[in-house]
DNA sequence: GATCGTAGCCGCCATT
DNA sequence: CGAATGGCGGCTACGA
């Protein structure tokens, strides 16, 4: 992974890239990624508080690189006017041919100033939309997710969206375990879905009798039974109205969708940590039948369960399943 | 792969 | 007067 820092980078986004990337582990505790610092010219930048990074790299590492990063910057011109230095957009284009390229907040402008976000589907930090969208109506920028993935180009909102992009690539080379683990050393939840919003009013729901988060622990423990949004509702105590209503305000989404983003989750991790055929998983995972499972699967990530399983079935997994699979 | 019924979602609005 | 509620209806999408 190269990451690209110019002046004025955002040194959160640069943490972040670096933090969870490096936390990524693989069942023996080796690094999955190797991140190198790349920066043009002397190698020096000046970062938005007060403190200067000195890279490791320059930018002829971006070509070498399976993936590159676009860190955001808090100021300059390329936020002012879309520009970047010849020789910066040079290496990036060379780099983004064949290679994964993704940016963080406004890296989307390096991205973009480069060309390499034309006519493709994008995010940047919601403050920073607008100016994006004049400086770049080629691209079609969306303010309102967390991150946007078009499979070989993927940018993210604003800060600490960049860790939630990156936790996805994770999930996306090496299965939810692995990131899972990334995270937890990382001390950051989980796993937020690109689509979520970028603003949840309510992001910490307090647990109370007006809440929704009671019944979606619950639901978390009955995944493998019907869960209708109108017997969820009755369990809060709610309308249906009332309780969509209260959904959507602390979890930034719907409830069906929500259930269904947590079957596919159980499915994954069983996939992942058992040898359980793929009728038991989907039963486990409240998808009626094998069938059901393929479907949900192809559609969110585009890959069969037994596929999936050989790509992300890990030694280290192996040695867990019995714990899990008795769970 | 097309059809159809139903569940879910959400804007709207009267009411609390 | 503003916030919350919850019923209604239309549209959409998913599953059988």
């Amino acid at each position: 992974v190269a990451a690209l820092v110019l002046d004025g980078v955002v040194g959160f986004d640069l943490g972040s890239v670096c933090q969870v990337f490096g936390a990524a582990r693989d069942g023996a505790g080796r690094p999955l990624y190797d991140v190198r610092v790349c920066a043009p010219g002397d190698r020096v930048v000046r970062s938005s508080a007060g403190y200067r990074i000195m890279a490791e790299h320059g930018l002829d590492e971006l070509a070498r690189a399976d993936t590159v990063v676009a860190v955001g910057v808090a100021d300059g011109p390329v936020l002012r006017d879309g520009a970047i230095d010849a020789e910066v957009a040079q290496a990036l284009r060379r780099a983004a041919t064949g290679s994964r390229v993704m940016s963080v907040c406004t890296g989307a402008f390096v991205l973009a100033a480069a060309g390499l976000l034309d006519g493709r589907p994008a995010t940047t930090h919601w403050a920073f939309a607008a100016r994006f969208r004049r400086l770049f109506p080629e691209v079609d920028l969306d303010a309102d997710v967390l991150f946007v993935d078009d499979d070989d180009r993927l940018t993210s909102a604003g800060v600490a969206a960049s860790v939630d992009l990156c936790l996805h690539v994770v999930r996306r080379d090496h299965g939810t375990e692995v990131a899972n683990r990334a995270a937890r050393r990382c001390v950051v939840p989980a796993w937020r879905a690109g689509g979520q919003a970028q603003f949840i009013e309510a992001p910490v729901p307090v647990d109370d009798d007006a809440s929704t988060a009671a019944v979606r622990e619950w639901a978390l423990h009955h995944l493998d039974r019907p869960l209708p949004v109108a017997d969820l509702a009755r369990r809060s105590l709610m309308s249906v109205r009332t309780f969509s209503r209260r959904f959507r305000h602390e979890t930034g989404s719907s409830p069906a969708r929500w259930v269904a983003e947590q079957r596919v989750e159980r499915a994954r991790h069983l996939l992942e940590t058992t040898d359980l055929p793929v009728d038991v998983v989907a039963a486990r995972s409240g998808f009626g039948t094998g069938a059901a499972l393929r479907q949900q699967l192809a559609a969110s990530i585009g890959i069969a369960p037994s596929a999936y399983r050989s790509a992300f079935r890990s030694p280290r997994a192996a040695q867990l399943s019995s714990t899990w699979s008795k769970g």
